[in-house]
DNA sequence: CCCTGACTCTTCCCCGGGTAAGACTGCGGT
DNA sequence: ACCGCAGTCTTACCCGGGGAAGAGTCAGGG
């Protein structure tokens, strides 16, 4: 009996995906249909998929990607529970980290009137500094810009308060900063270093935590008042002002975080923006 | 004095673009550069540009898409402040849904424990009815599944409500349901019709409403409780009993919405569901 | 028997970039 | 004058589908 021959409209109808998901979960091995006519290519699913394709549907529609449905079904066939709990774990970090970025979003957009200057903040002038080198602890990593800072930071005061109590004399000695290794601006696989300004001895022995003295010199210094989402606008002021004056940037550029994102809201964030001077020209 | 002729990954960094995105943005003339080596293809910004390019930063941070972005621009230029304050209505309107359904998928996530029947719902046994025809009162579209519903359901809300105190008799006489005329599931672009079952005349007219009986005959039908999300399970109990009985089931299938979204929460809620039954096979 | 309409097939372009490959260019140092 | 590296160019594939186009197929009715 041909009940078992369900052809696709069908079977898109049952499983609530569309004919394009469905072929898509086909040639990704997702959900491969039962049989296939060999030679006219006409997909045929067995009544025993469609449990397969709700499964799917649901994970969709819970913001789950391609790859992590495919583990998940898996881990499924496997008995792997774990498995299965830790991946809804991590998409429901990362649904906390959305919704946190929407509502810093709707409060901007709450407050302005008509302006593309829609993020609301403040900066000083720019300010030529020369600044000593400074003996930091630090840890280089690459990842996408926030969440990679975020959790360099998270490390590297897990292992300075671990130090702290040490009879080493070892101390933080100023607030937190990153390090801008790249080129150009990239928002994912960023090569970035956090550094904590340290004095003493540094005990143990982290092979990721390195103690180093960063490069003094000449810098363009600009202090940033708002929300981190907006810091290029203090760059471009930076950067803007060089032009103007017939400066010359170079990297690494540095931010220091003047105050804590878990003590004060948002748009009280300072920021302080160092961008290293390669030269002054005459002209102008 | 070349000063002004700022390559592109300088440019980068003054407005935290990166390259890919400059390049897109000059090939969809969002931000082209100020000039352009005919024979290298090298592109050269200007000073003026950061401007420009730190907006775009800022609009696409705040999630509005290159079109959207293209319009503001192009309205800022304009003087056109209602424009702008349109765009950002409907992105904050769009922000507030996405948020909304960001909650509910950590709601559901929150109470699962590695089971990939992720979404807490019930279903009633499908059962085989005979629905007598019934007059309503209805407005076709196409789109968005969700959106298109909610939306037409408050279309008819403020007709029948401008209605009801006419004196030929009118009223609505059930809960609210939807039809759904494609012979495919698909997410958008769907052609949904949500009608109101009425009695009496309906005063005015309204060109978007008609009123129209349905068509009875034999339906399968389920009711279904839980978020709406998860209705996909309820259809593929219906699909799978029809194959099982060897019933073949046809379009258009019907919802009803027994209880109110706005009243009760997302799992509580409740759904008929009604299929129509082409014919019933001996096999088996 | 064929016709027609409904269904299905594949391929290609779109979103908003990220990533990689391969080629070319500009500049600084010898 | 040449080398090498850093910067830049284009092309093309990836996500997770939506939409369209053009061609092939199936089944029912005259």
């Amino acid at each position: 009996m041909a009940i078992d021959q369900i052809p696709i409209g069908r079977f898109s109808l049952m499983s609530h995906l569309s004919l394009k998901a469905l072929r898509i979960y086909d040639r990704k091995g997702l959900l491969v249909p039962a049989s296939k006519d060999r030679i006219t290519g006409y997909r045929s699913y067995s009544v025993t998929q469609i449990g397969t394709g709700v499964a799917i549907r649901s994970l969709t529609l819970l913001g789950f990607n391609l790859d992590e449905i495919a583990s998940m079904l898996q881990a499924k066939k496997n008995g792997d529970d774990e498995r299965i709990r830790q991946i809804i774990a991590e998409r429901r970090i990362q649904i906390g980290r959305e919704i946190d970025r929407l509502h810093t979003i709707e409060e901007i957009l709450q407050h302005q009137e008509s302006s593309l200057e829609l993020i609301p903040m403040s900066y000083s002038e720019p300010e030529l500094k020369d600044i000593s080198p400074i003996r930091v602890m630090s840890i280089r990593d690459k990842g996408e810009y926030q969440e990679t800072i975020g959790r360099l930071i998270t490390e590297l005061c897990t292992v300075a308060e671990s130090a702290d109590s040490g009879p080493s004399g070892f101390r933080v000695a100023g607030p937190p900063m990153s390090i801008y290794h790249d080129g150009e601006y990239r928002e994912t696989d960023a090569d970035i270093e956090v550094a904590f300004p340290v004095l003493g001895r540094l005990p143990g022995d982290d092979d990721r935590v390195r103690v180093s003295v960063l490069t003094g010199g000449r810098f363009l210094t600009l202090l940033y008042k708002g929300p981190y989402m907006g810091i290029h606008e203090g760059y471009s002021r930076a950067y803007a002002y060089a032009a103007e004056n017939g400066l010359s940037l170079g990297i690494p550029g540095r931010e220091l975080y003047l105050n804590d994102p878990g003590e004060v809201p948002e748009h009280e964030l300072m920021t302080e923006i160092q961008i290293p001077v390669l030269g002054e020209s005459e002209s102008r």
